[in-house]
DNA sequence: ACTCTAATTAGATGAATTTCTAATTATTAC
DNA sequence: GTAATAATTAGAAATTCATCTAATTAGAGT
């Protein structure tokens, strides 16, 4: 896990509308694309540097891509922060 | 409490690790800088990110600026990602 | 007032980020 | 294989960010 490239993904607010969203639930690139105003190239570039950090994850389904939230990456890093090395119960 | 800001100034590894420095107690501008291998005008940048975000204070003491972590800004910040709306005791 | 130390602000520059349009890939269906 | 749909990559323009050197502010001591 990349810390850096984590804190860099969830540096910018659409990116981590993504994640809320996606904190719901899996969603399609277009579904997730349509909460936004912004074309969909560019919000492909912001899938990829949440897939880059690892924070989400991707499956194909037919010409569908369903993004899936990686809860468990952002703990990791949140929690790093806050200097817990343990994961609570 | 701006929670974009607060992600832009957790978003660069040097104001990261300015907040860990931070943890083991307050530190002089200088004596932060000290610890880097970046001009202390840069420094005095980071500074200022961290400040607005409100995750550092700063306090002067004779010529010297002393900062201090501000843990809760932190903690609140990470949490709404988390989205755990309530503070745990 | 002058000097020394600590730290900042100002201005400039190079690099990185965000966004768009246009073109491309991948999959399904006919 | 051609067309249709979903989403991507490529390339370009505008903006923002990180960093440096030089100049400035603030306080303490002589």
């Amino acid at each position: 896990m990349r810390i850096n490239t984590v804190f860099e993904a969830l540096s910018h607010p659409v990116r981590r509308q993504i994640l809320a969203l996606l904190k719901s639930g899996p969603m399609s690139a277009g579904e997730l694309a349509s909460h936004f105003d912004l074309t969909k190239p560019t919000l492909s570039v912001h899938f990829n540097k949440l897939r880059d950090a690892e924070l989400v994850a991707v499956e194909r389904r037919g010409t569908s891509l369903i993004y899936h939230l990686n809860m468990s990456v952002l703990e990791e890093a949140l929690s790093g922060l806050l200097g817990n090395k343990d994961k609570s119960p």
